[in-house]
RNA sequence: GCCCCCGUAGCUCAGCUGGACAGAGCGGCGGCCUUCUAAUCCGCGGGUCACAGGUUCGAAUCCUGUCGGGGGCACCA
């Protein structure tokens, strides 16, 4: 009996109270109700708020309503007791058989368990980090890396058809400062104003030069496009090394200048013409966004003929939707909330509802903290932490879990020295330790021959640590499916932090030990416990997996 | 000036899309290692949920305002 069943079975009840006429429902039977777990010890293994809600409506009290519903209840199958309290909860406890069947279901579902469908049909752009290629990624990209993917395996768990997308910002000036910079340190001259320093840059300049040699004995004009075509792909690849040593993957990685080559562009600015939502003013080309909420009108064409960027997002937002997307997220820092509007205001204008269509992220910036001291970054400046550093500091699984495990709006401070510890004081550990100790107890469990039964009886598993645990792991599919809705991953986290804790505390109980003492064969309830702890195994894996943190066997 | 985010225990932060006496970790103090990994577990102490109104049977949660902190308001990329 997992939520989701019992939401079922009180449903049943009223409308059998609805057919028989003891209960009148002007609204009709509710599809769905509202199982929670109660916090308080005493409530019941579940709370339905239901009286609460319908008591108005159907013209009596909560109390009333919550004992007619409780004495029908009482029958049903899988309930164990009901009891009304407060204004009008029903405290509900489960047959510890009814209970005991979702280690089952668990086992079953195995790799899926925890996929539902609630995003089904949906085909969802996740766009994120869409740095320049003119530099390593770095800290300021390690937030949107991680939430950016494990927002996409959220979703792709809540049934939805995820595309996770790069946006390669590879046209426009930067470009050629970065060129001229890789020159100047080749040639042993100054950063250029506007250019990028940088021990990188250095570096760059060699790989340049080994990718092509005599490259920069070209003339000054065939060697800027010599140069930034080749450092683009170098700086590219290393960009895509990094993600994939960080365990992040992309499906697109689309390229600005592929948009502008297509000719996307003028088809855009045509198609806005026809809507009616540009102007020209003092020499440029304007998109009227304050007829969508806008503050004020975004320049397309700049009075110097120059494409704006935000002209080709617009040409960009229109090629996501003609592949089919229906949802577009973007995941932004706090720095470009600026963006929000006119991205919402340029949807609007192509003829679409920003409501639906859309969704723009806006994710805090963070601070990490090492030895005190706040480290800074800027590319220009050229010093920077690179995504690298980090993780070779830290470590990729800690520093995936400790991002992964605030919402994208908190504001977050890192202490390096904190979230490198590996104790149990750190909660990636603490959850891994526990994922490992389950590996441990399935080895040990078959060293003494035992395997997991074809059938067991779900009701050995009665104790109340072991109802805690089966309700914990029954949890796992209302989290993902809310962390998918609300592209909140860190949902997952914290749940497996509870739920890790809630198996530590059934481990710890003497009563509940899943191998036999002793020389003590091995009874139905070690074998039904041995399910449990497979189940538990499962749903640590699949949640670490949403988070894109491994799961070792062994600590 | 306008817009966005945040304000919960000494510290770092959760709080299940409004629910029953407000939670975790860290830090402090004190317990448990002859049986499955003690990176576990158990106990104690600690908060006017920034403030003031409002909606509701019910508000840390929703609305309005005030105060405090951070960020943003380019014919930059």
């Amino acid at each position: 009996m997992n939520p989701e069943q019992l939401s079922a079975v009180v449903v049943d009840a009223l409308a059998a109270l609805v057919a028989e006429g003891a209960l009148d429902l002007p609204d009709g039977v509710p599809a769905e109700v509202t199982i929670e777990r109660p916090r308080q010890k005493g409530h019941g293994d579940y709370a339905t708020n239901v009286a609460l809600q319908l008591a108005k409506g159907a013209g009596t009290n909560p109390r009333a309503l919550g004992e007619l519903l409780a004495a029908r209840l009482r029958d049903a199958d899988g309930v164990a007791a009901v009891e009304v309290a407060g204004p009008g909860f029903l405290n509900i406890t489960v047959e510890a058989g009814a209970q005991g069947q979702v280690a089952a279901d668990v086992v079953a579902a195995g790799a899926t368990y925890g996929h539902t469908d609630v995003l089904a049909g949906q085909k969802i752009n996740v766009e994120f980090i869409s740095a320049n290629p003119t530099g390593p990624l770095h800290l300021g990209h390690t937030r949107w890396a991680v939430l950016g993917d494990a927002i996409g395996r959220v979703l792709a768990a809540g049934g939805a058809e995820v595309t996770r997308e790069f946006y390669i910002n590879d046209r426009g000036v930067q470009m050629n400062h970065f060129a001229d910079s890789i020159v100047a340190a080749a040639l042993g001259e100054p950063t250029p104003p506007d250019g990028y320093a940088g021990g990188y840059i250095d570096d760059l300049a060699k790989l340049v030069e080994a990718a092509q040699p005599g490259i920069f004995d070209l003339p000054a004009d065939e060697r800027r496009a010599a140069v930034r075509a080749v450092g683009y792909d170098i700086q590219l690849r290393q960009q895509q090394a990094q993600l994939e040593m960080f365990n992040t993957h992309f499906d697109v990685w689309f390229s600005e200048e592929s948009l502008h080559a297509s000719g996307s562009v003028p088809e855009t600015l045509q198609r806005l013409k026809d809507l009616g939502h540009v102007y020209e003013s003092d020499g440029a080309l304007w998109m009227r966004t304050t007829d969508f909420g806008d503050d004020k009108d975004r320049v397309l064409i700049k009075s110097d003929g120059e494409l704006t960027y935000f002209a080709s997002d617009t040409a960009y937002y229109l090629n996501k939707r003609s592949r089919g997307f229906d949802h577009c997220i973007y995941l932004l820092g706090a720095d470009h909330h600026g963006y929000v509007n006119r991205l919402r205001a340029m949807a609007a204008c192509v003829g679409d509802d920003p409501d639906k269509t859309l969704d723009v992220m806006i994710g805090q910036l963070v601070k990490i903290l090492s030895g005190g001291e706040e480290l800074k970054l800027s590319k220009r400046a050229g010093t920077l932490v690179t995504l690298d550093e980090l993780a070779e500091e830290i470590g990729v699984d800690a520093l995936r879990y400790s991002l992964a495990r605030y919402p994208a709006d908190s504001p977050l401070v890192l202490d390096v020295a904190e979230i490198t510890k590996a104790s149990a004081d750190n909660p990636v550990y603490y959850v891994q330790y526990g994922h490992a100790r389950t590996c441990r107890m399935m080895e040990n469990a078959a060293q003494l021959g035992m395997s997991l039964p074809e059938a067991f009886d779900p009701s050995l598993l009665s104790h109340e640590r072991e109802g805690a645990l089966l309700r914990a792991l029954a949890e796992f599919p209302r989290v993902v499916a809310a962390a998918a809705e609300l592209r909140e991953p860190h949902r997952v986290a914290r749940y497996l932090e509870d739920t890790t804790s809630v198996f530590n505390k059934w481990y710890d109980t003497r009563e509940c030990r899943m191998l036999p003492s002793g020389d003590e064969p091995v009874t139905a309830v070690n074998e039904a416990r041995l399910v449990l702890v497979v189940a538990a195994r499962t749903v640590l894996a699949n949640g670490l997996a949403l988070l894109g943190v491994s799961a070792p066997e062994r600590m």
